[in-house]
DNA sequence: TTTAATTATTACAAATTTGTAAGATTAGAT
DNA sequence: ATCTAATCTTACAAATTTGTAATAATTAAA
């Protein structure tokens, strides 16, 4: 995701990103910036610091409060104490425009690369502004925290997976029973909605939407 | 890890992976390739199609039967058949010698791009000759599989996560109750016990070993 | 070699999870 | 607007998982 307000940067960077395979989006609303962002929950973040309506500073500060999303700062001044300053706040690296392409694109792999392996990335999912421990089947949003059983968790990281796509319910089967033709097809609607009643618990009453005819999809 | 064995390019390729972050492991031993890939379980393989005793590609699809561990194929002539013969025996990338520094890095970190984000490194995490699908809690070797329950689940993941490393017992308590100063001790015991049993049945006896006084290792 | 602390094993009862059945609701086709 | 197939809800019994306690085995220190 590209936080950035100079469009033809923005442009010249989504073009660069969509030549090596990345899918930039980029962000225009800057008032709600860190609901957009958990919204999108996108893999990388390149955040300028200089952007209008909130300080890149500050909005970097918010988001780490709810979110370990990889965050490279982009900025026009090149100093070390910007620099010492945006890592202190949670920056996993940073940059200063005018960027050379190659060196970006070796910042951004490295900074994937460094984070794609630790513990909150491989085992911890983010579902908008609530994380979900794939091992241990917990859900935390704010200070609660549900806990899922073993279908509801295969259920729910399912179509985490599978997000904006809609998942059909011979999948969902086969995910949890290994075949789509259970004895009792009824089993897996039953555990729709016990994992649905869990979300609603936690304030998410309609992320799991039905599609008649089609399947399920996670919204 | 580096499957290469001509000694300058491996020393070569070390220093210039190391001085970016990455931890290369020069394989030796080529008559055991398969077998030492596979307990190594490398993140991903620079493959040298011209080694000796066994052939890159033969190597390469016999190891696709048991793993899905990125490789790039390395050769010293460039011919698209070459290319897309490797790609066809399930190479992620391919690259040609010399090879140009950036280039590798810049590839490398598309390749675990890609690969990172699928589901099978997502929620398969691999140890030795078999899987552990986190999310289903099964651990597949060969055509056995085996079911974990909840806590089992946590136990093995929290091992494979600091594999090679000593795990306390209270790290693993606090890792499945949340916390250390369990009621009774003795309910850890008792599910590492139930972890050992299963684990046993799919022939791995002595992966948990335990380290008195210090905690658990999972070898 | 002996001792004491640490870890392992086993069986059991309580708690949780699961599939099923029976009936209620819903949405889309006619 | 009506009807029907698809999906949902609820309660219950069977199956599984879990912690506990009592006892056994092991290891490191004295």
């Amino acid at each position: 995701m590209i936080v950035e307000d100079e469009e033809s940067i923005c442009n010249e960077l989504s073009k660069l990103l969509e030549n090596n395979n990345y899918e930039p989006i980029v962000l225009k609303d800057f008032s709600n910036a860190l609901n957009e962002i958990l919204k999108v929950s996108p893999d990388l973040i390149l955040l300028d610091i200089n952007i209008p309506f909130i300080n890149g500073k500050v909005l970097l500060q918010s988001l780490r409060k709810n979110s370990n999303i990889p965050v490279i700062m982009v900025t026009s001044i090149n100093s070390e104490t910007s620099e010492a300053l945006s890592i202190s706040y949670g920056a996993d690296d940073y940059i200063t425009k005018p960027y050379n392409p190659t060196i970006l694109l070796l910042r951004i792999g490295a900074v994937l690369k460094r984070t794609m392996t630790n513990y909150d990335t491989k085992n911890v999912l983010t579902y908008k502004n609530l994380k979900f421990d794939i091992t241990k089947g917990t859900i935390k949003k704010d200070n609660i925290e549900i806990t899922l059983t073993k279908n509801e968790i295969i259920i729910f990281a399912y179509l985490l997976n599978h997000q904006n796509k809609i998942v059909t319910r011979d999948e969902l089967m086969t995910a949890i029973w290994d075949t789509a033709d259970y004895i009792n097809d009824n089993a897996l609607t039953v555990n729709i909605n016990r994992l649905r009643n869990k979300l609603k618990a936690i304030g998410f009453e309609k992320a799991i939407d039905t599609r008649k005819k089609m399947g399920y999809i996670l919204l």
